[in-house]
RNA sequence: GGCGCUAUCGUCUAGGGGUCAGGACGGAAGAUUCUCAAUCUUCAAACCCGGGUUCGAUUCCCGGUAGCGCUACCA
């Protein structure tokens, strides 16, 4: 009936059109990471509209959130809409089916209890008394200020099928025989979300509807209103469904905020490594790659590599500590992100972090700083625990046993650092006189140089793991390393 | 209950009528090294079950099972 695929000769226009009842979850993200990419590879737009109808559950908190969320992925969009601003557009398209008779006023009160939700019972269908209700009383009633949902008119003749073509999941058929007249406006006047959903992506020209595969057999309900409204459907495409560990899906109150995008943000995850990991949750390039960046992602992203199969975002239970509780994939993709960052932009942001936790540090230092660290931390905001000892003047305590270098003692400790003391006041602090220096000295004192450069690594940075020695000692400085080696010799004693 | 979707290593996935079923993360072992990290090498690890089609099924078909989704005047 429709001449088929005359969207994709267009320009594409798809959208993210989340509702604001609750905080950007990573599937949200997803759906509008997938939704960004295939606009901006097919030179298309992006659109951003709020699903604001369901007023009672609506927080502006989580609008915010929301907002907060695409923000920090930095993926940007071309068109922004709210839903409550359209109300009288949606209101006209529900009246529109109303006057053509696929739509009839149901004086049924609401139902209030959930019983029927788990539907232990049979399909509830329609009310035969209010889809038969004459016209002349329909309006009567309606006159008369009685409340009432419109309903959409299922068409009943047997063997009517409703049938979509899926991007991702393939040919789609549904008998209206199991499709429920459900409804288009609510007793209150709002519309529903398959209304207004059908009505703003009609208006905004949608040619695609990238969403969760959540959505899929509302799609039946979604394209009897298309055609009722007298608009040929978009293209579908439904997207697995991002699920926890426990198969279950993403919920904050069962798995914490690990599931919260601005809680990546915070626990120093690149927005573009995030954007990576999920895109290779549900998609696939098809190829061995694993590491992408956006501009890669975007050149190569396609309906085609899109699963059909849900995908476990394998965090841990919200008891584990900040690392450890995300996706180790995600979590390894971060750290590959952070080592093909240069030296300044990792070093820029950085010195926010270390600054925001209370740390003085110059942007001259953290620029030398950075690459000592690059290649150790996973998390942005592992800086703070793994360049600790340069932020500070004077070192927390630490165990002084640490001092102890392998198969060796107290004394040998005290030797290696009253050497060090002396050969690291005459020696200039740049990587090859120290490495000499110090070398030298392992000699002379008859040690290993990995028991010389113990002890000294432990004075200057109050543990034994740590960046190398020299170039720590070369930003650390003469002074202050000469200091840290004097306090290191007092807790021996 | 009804309707729909899905099923390859622990996780993300590639593949597809005949493959040593490939890659990545994670795990184990080793190399390198001043510790840690990074890097490199190696190893362990999977086709849900049962029928059918076929010379041959993990792949195609059917059934089962399991998981998920929808079944609201939520989205």
């Amino acid at each position: 009936m429709q001449e088929k695929s005359v969207t994709s000769t267009l320009v594409p226009r798809v959208r993210f059109a989340p509702s604001p009842t609750g905080f950007l979850h990573v599937g949200s993200a997803r759906t509008f990471i997938f939704n960004w990419l295939y606009a901006r590879h097919n030179g298309g737009t992006m659109i951003l509209r709020l699903d604001d109808t369901d007023v009672e559950r609506n927080t502006q908190q989580s609008v915010d959130s929301i907002f907060e969320g695409l923000k920090w992925l930095n993926l940007g969009w071309d068109e922004e809409y709210k839903q409550s601003e359209r109300l009288e557009l949606h209101r006209k398209v529900a009246w529109a089916i109303f006057e053509k008779d696929l739509a009839y006023r149901d004086f049924t009160p609401a139902h209030t209890g959930d019983g029927e939700k788990s539907g232990a019972q049979g399909t509830w269908l329609f009310n035969a008394e209010a889809r038969e209700r004459s016209a002349a009383e329909s309006e009567r009633r309606a006159a008369a200020g009685e409340p009432f949902a419109l309903r959409f008119r299922v068409p009943r003749d047997a063997g009517q099928i409703v049938r979509f073509t899926d991007a991702v999941y393939g040919e789609q058929a549904k008998a209206t025989a199991d499709i429920e007249d459900f409804a288009l406006l609510r007793s209150d006047g709002m519309p529903t979300y398959h209304l207004a959903s059908c009505a703003d992506d009609a208006d905004l020209q949608i040619s695609h509807i990238i969403r969760g595969q959540d959505h899929l057999t509302n799609t039946f309900k979604h394209v009897l209103i298309f055609e009722a409204a007298g608009v040929t459907p978009p293209q579908f495409a439904h997207l697995p469904l991002l699920v926890a560990p426990d198969g279950t899906k993403l919920s904050k109150r069962r798995h914490g905020p690990v599931v919260s995008v601005t809680t990546y943000r915070d626990a120093g995850f690149l927005a573009e490594a995030f954007i990576n990991f999920l895109c290779l949750l549900g998609w696939s390039p098809k190829d061995d790659r694993t590491n992408m960046a956006v501009k890669e992602l975007r050149e190569i992203f396609s309906l085609e590599g899109i699963n059909r199969s849900n995908a476990v975002v394998n965090f841990k239970e919200p008891a584990a500590t900040t690392e450890e509780r995300f996706d180790p994939k995600a979590v390894w993709l971060n750290a590959e992100h952070i080592r093909g960052l240069s030296v300044e932009d990792l070093s820029g942001r950085l010195l926010p972090i270390v600054l925001g936790a209370g740390f003085d540090v110059t942007p001259e230092k953290m620029l030398q700083i950075t690459p000592l660290i690059r290649e150790r931390i996973k998390l942005l905001s592992e800086v703070l625990s793994a360049a600790d000892f340069f932020f500070v003047d004077q070192l927390p305590p630490y165990d002084a046993a640490e001092l102890i270098p392998q198969k060796g003692d107290a004394a040998m400790a005290s030797r290696v650092l009253e050497k060090a003391q002396v050969v690291l006041a005459g020696v200039e602090f740049k990587h090859d006189p120290l490495d000499h220096a110090l070398r030298a000295a392992a000699q002379e004192l008859g040690v290993k140089a990995g028991q010389m450069f113990q002890p000294i690594r432990v004075a200057v940075c109050g543990r034994k793991n740590a960046p190398p020695l020299f170039e720590t000692l070369e930003v650390l400085g003469k002074e202050m390393t000469l200091a840290r080696v004097q306090r290191a010799i007092g807790y021996l004693n």
